[in-house]
Formats: C-alpha cells, sequence, structure tokens
DNA sequence: AGTATCCCCTGAGCGC
DNA sequence: TGCGCTCAGGGGATAC
C-alpha cells in the first residue's frame, strides 16, 4: 500500500492491533525484508524479542512503531511497504500467506502481525531514533522530508525549495527528500486538480502556482485517507485485508482514454521514468495557457 | 552537489 | 498452451 494515505491507513490499523502487545518471536521467512537491516536475521529478532510497542508513528510512505526499551536507547521498528508489501494482523493459527515474508508473534499469543510482500521492495530494520528538526525519526530516514499531513509541514518553504529546483514538476513532487508521501497516483491527481503538465519545469513555474500543486496534493491525499485508500486489487489493503474506494474518486491515473471530467477530452497516458503520467491534454498543457 | 537512469522482484495481462 | 513482452501505489545505488 504505498502512498502515504494507504501507509496511514495501515498504520491506523497497527495503532489499534499490536500498542501495549510485547513482541516475542519474530520469524524472517526471507532475507530480502531485512536487507537494510546491516547486522541479519538474528540481531534483527534478538532485539525486538521481549520489546513493547509504545506508538505507531509514519512519516511519508515510511512507519514505524517506537519499542520501550527499559534501560538501553529508544528504539523503532521502522518498516516501508514498498510496491506490494502488506501488513495484516492475523489469528495465529491462519493459514501462511503465499509471500509470507515475517511474522511477528506477541508474547500474550493474540493476533500475530504478518508482513506478506509479493515483490519484495518492502522490509524493515530495527533503528535508533534521532532528532532532526526537532522531531524524532529513525535514523535511517533522517534524509525524508515532513509530509503535508505533518503539524509542522512548511508549505512556504517546500515551495521555495520546490522553485529552485531544475527538473520537471512531477519528478520534484515525487522527491521524498522535497515532500514525503506522494507517489504515482497523487502526483498524477493533484497535477491534474492544479491544471499543470507533469513535465513542467520547477523553474518556470509561479509560487502559486506550486502552492496550487502542492495543496492539491495535500486535499487529495487527505480525501483517499477519508474512503481508506486507493486499492484497484487484493494487494492494496488494511490490517484486515479490506480494500479502500478511493479508487472511484480518481479523475486521470488508469483512466487512459476516459473522458476527463472536467471538460470531456480523452485521458492520456505517457512514459515517465519507466512508469506511466495519466493527464489530460486539454486542462494540462505542457506550456502556461 | 544535483539530477537522471538503472535495478531490485513477482505476477497479471496481452498479442502472437 | 505457452512464450515474450509490457506494466505495476517504490526508492537506493550508481552514473552523469
Amino acid at each position: 500500500m504505498p502512498e502515504l494515505p494507504e501507509v496511514e491507513v495501515v498504520r491506523l490499523g497497527l495503532d489499534g492491533n499490536i500498542t501495549g502487545r510485547t513482541l516475542s518471536d519474530v520469524e524472517v521467512r526471507h532475507p530480502r525484508a531485512i536487507r537494510r537491516h546491516i547486522l541479519g536475521a538474528g540481531d534483527f529478532t534478538g532485539r525486538l524479542a521481549g520489546r513493547k510497542v509504545v506508538a505507531t508513528r509514519r512519516r511519508g510512505k515510511y512507519l514505524w512503531v517506537e519499542l520501550s526499551s527499559g534501560m538501553d536507547a529508544d528504539l523503532a521498528l521502522l518498516a516501508h511497504l514498498g510496491m506490494s508489501g502488506q501488513l495484516l494482523i492475523q489469528p495465529p493459527d491462519a493459514p501462511d500467506e503465499k509471500h509470507l515474508r515475517v511474522r511477528f508473534r506477541f508474547d500474550d499469543d493474540g493476533p500475530e502481525l504478518r508482513f506478506v510482500d509479493q515483490r519484495t521492495f518492502g522490509g524493515f530494520l530495527v533503528d535508533d531514533l534521532v532528532t532532526v528538526d526537532g522531531t524524532a525519526l529513525p535514523s535511517a530516514i533522517a534524509h525524508i522530508a515532513r509530509d503535508p499531513m505533518d503539524p509542522r509541514f512548511d508549505a512556504r518553504a517546500t515551495v521555495a525549495a520546490l522553485r529552485r529546483k531544475k527538473t520537471e514538476l512531477k519528478r520534484a513532487l515525487l522527491d521524498q527528500t522535497l515532500v514525503s508521501g506522494i507517489g504515482n497516483i497523487y502526483a498524477d491527481e493533484a497535477l491534474w486538480r492544479a491544471r499543470l503538465h507533469w513535465s513542467r519545469p520547477t523553474e518556470r513555474l509561479s509560487a502559486a502556482k506550486a502552492a496550487e500543486a502542492l495543496a492539491a496534493a495535500t486535499d487529495v491525499m487527505r480525501e483517499a485517507l477519508g474512503q481508506g485508500g486507493t486499492s484497484f486489487d487484493a494487494l492494496y489493503v488494511n490490517v484486515n485485508g479490506q480494500s479502500g474506494y478511493f479508487d472511484r474518486s480518481l479523475a486521470v491515473y488508469g483512466q487512459e482514454r476516459l473522458p476527463c471530467r472536467r471538460c470531456g477530452t480523452a485521458i492520456r497516458r505517457e512514459p515517465f521514468m519507466n512508469r506511466s503520467s495519466y493527464f489530460c491534454p486539454r486542462c494540462q498543457r505542457r506550456s502556461p495557457g
């Protein structure tokens, strides 16, 4: 469940299901799921056993759980879902999923947490918390910018930073060190709302239009969160395996050849960074106008 | 230093 | 049927 709304849906599910519980056995079923934990599976499981989940957090598309650690320094279990990762709360006797990569058991023998990930782009690490700009973050994501749902997100500063870049607007919106949480779906939706073409050079963008694009991204992600996120298929589900409904509200993403909701022109798809950009060729011109 | 491309993986859908 | 190709809500590691 990759973009901000989907990750937040997962975080909320984790919060209600594992906060206050203590980890016991952790089973790493696929090494790629912990490839970013440099010290390996033994260290990973050893550092988690006996730790209690005290909070769940998110920045952009990353989420983590803060673990009580007694006398030690504060620790976090950091997760990224990649393209196809799911975090599921399951009864211990539920059959293993085909792509089960990590199983987290708790000392109450209650429902377990499972990481299921078809493409293995997602994964975990146990990390130290550091303070960056007044906020505690796992050190591995110290470079990730605040996302638009962060109370301390600075829209003006982000607009200024965006306009200092020399790149295409959509690349900037996807740059997680500039603003985090926006992915391919919500970038396209935001650009459509702001009537901007994905390839608009950032240096030729007024502050007002940059602010509009950013506000549109914020709005569309907030709306998507309200609908439980975007799911086209069973890959994108909450911790209980349920899909969100925002796919019904998408104006352009995945809508190639369908009429634009504003002007009726057929939505187009263009190659973009080995993926796609969807846009309305009439509402979203390459040049200002 | 900042930006752009490559690459990691599995599976679904399509044309032939 | 099966093969080969394209495509998929990501980001890090390199290359320029």
